[in-house]
DNA sequence: CTAATCATGTAAGGCGTTACATGATTTT
DNA sequence: AAAATCATGTAACGCCTTACATGATTAG
């Protein structure tokens, strides 16, 4: 039994929207913009031929630049089908490796006036993140991308918590850099 | 140079609190209760060896149960230092992969009657744990653990953030499978 | 007496990153 | 003319999970 990956169902999920290349799909898979996970090509290249083996996906060859053919892949009816019972399954357990909370778990070993420095650097991070997002869902909320059935309200709706996840972070390490410095003796 | 892996600096941050045996690290690293890291023991006895050989921590041997000896690792001075260091260095760009942001993003290829269960589904898991993270919260303030310079100041400012964050999350379950509901003809 | 907990290790395999490798087209 | 972008692949290595393996003590 042909059984797919998490990478291969996030590849499904961008080809649901339309074809695309491995190179294109490696773009998208860059930056998490609007939705959260990340591959390198150098993954999704072998990923795409494992899904084109499970019948999941098609390609069509087309003239590219460089010494390879261009691929242009496409999912599958089947594809589809399993995609969409996937997609209502519920999540296994998410485990979210945070750095910066490890370091915060063991802040009391680190120099505090090092530590708020640290976190007001994060809180400006976080920020400017912030910033970008809320200007990337105004624009889609301009598109009508709010409505459920526009065909980008899964950017819409993934921005959204990107966005609130941003500002609770912003708020946490400002707070965390005030506790510090607050030392009430 | 022995360069210290992630799982290496987090038995560090635990360690840093007093010592411990890798069975006792296994068992706080498994449910991330605090601060947001996980790791299995299969991991860990190697990490520890590693650890001993670059000369950041120790251990003294009692029987223990079992066949082999028990291992009680201490953190040394030098493994104090690497870890202040470590600490106040802003961590690498974090990328969660998380897939109920995923699935959200192609919700456009699935039934939106199960999507509408399945986030009302992880809206209850959601707000069971932040239940649970509220009275781990209230009982560590009750300890005097939201003063900065308490032992187990980490413990608690890393649950501050873990409250917000699934308060977050269930407001923004029940806003989609809400906004699914909603079609206006 | 049975199950859980304490306690430590190894092995196989999957997932992911970095680096290696090639080369045409387009922009500066 | 140089650099960036488009485009596809492989190899080596590290991280992580699952499963294998052992056995004493304690609680029900």
């Amino acid at each position: 039994m042909s059984t797919v990956s998490g990478l291969g169902y996030a590849l499904l999920c961008l080809l649901v929207r339309g074809p695309s290349t491995g190179y294109d799909l490696a773009a998208r898979l860059r930056r998490p913009v609007g939705y959260y996970w990340t591959a390198r090509h150098s993954q999704i290249y072998p990923e795409l031929a494992r899904l084109v083996d499970a019948g999941l996906v098609s390609y069509e060859t087309e003239s590219g630049p460089g010494p390879r053919e261009k691929k242009r892949y496409t999912i599958t009816a089947v594809g589809r089908r399993v995609l969409a019972e996937w997609l209502v399954r519920p999540p296994a357990p998410r485990m979210p490796k945070d750095e910066l909370l490890l370091k915060t778990y063991a802040v009391a070993a680190a120099e505090p006036q090092r530590m708020v420095r640290l976190y007001l650097d994060m809180a400006d991070e976080c920020a400017q993140r912030l910033a970008q997002y809320r200007g990337m869902l105004a624009d889609l909320a301009d598109d009508g991308a709010a409505d459920h059935r526009h065909p980008k309200f899964g950017n819409y709706a993934t921005l959204r918590l990107g966005v609130a996840t941003e500002e609770q972070r912003v708020a946490w390490c400002r707070w965390m850099a005030s506790t510090l410095l607050d030392d009430p003796g």
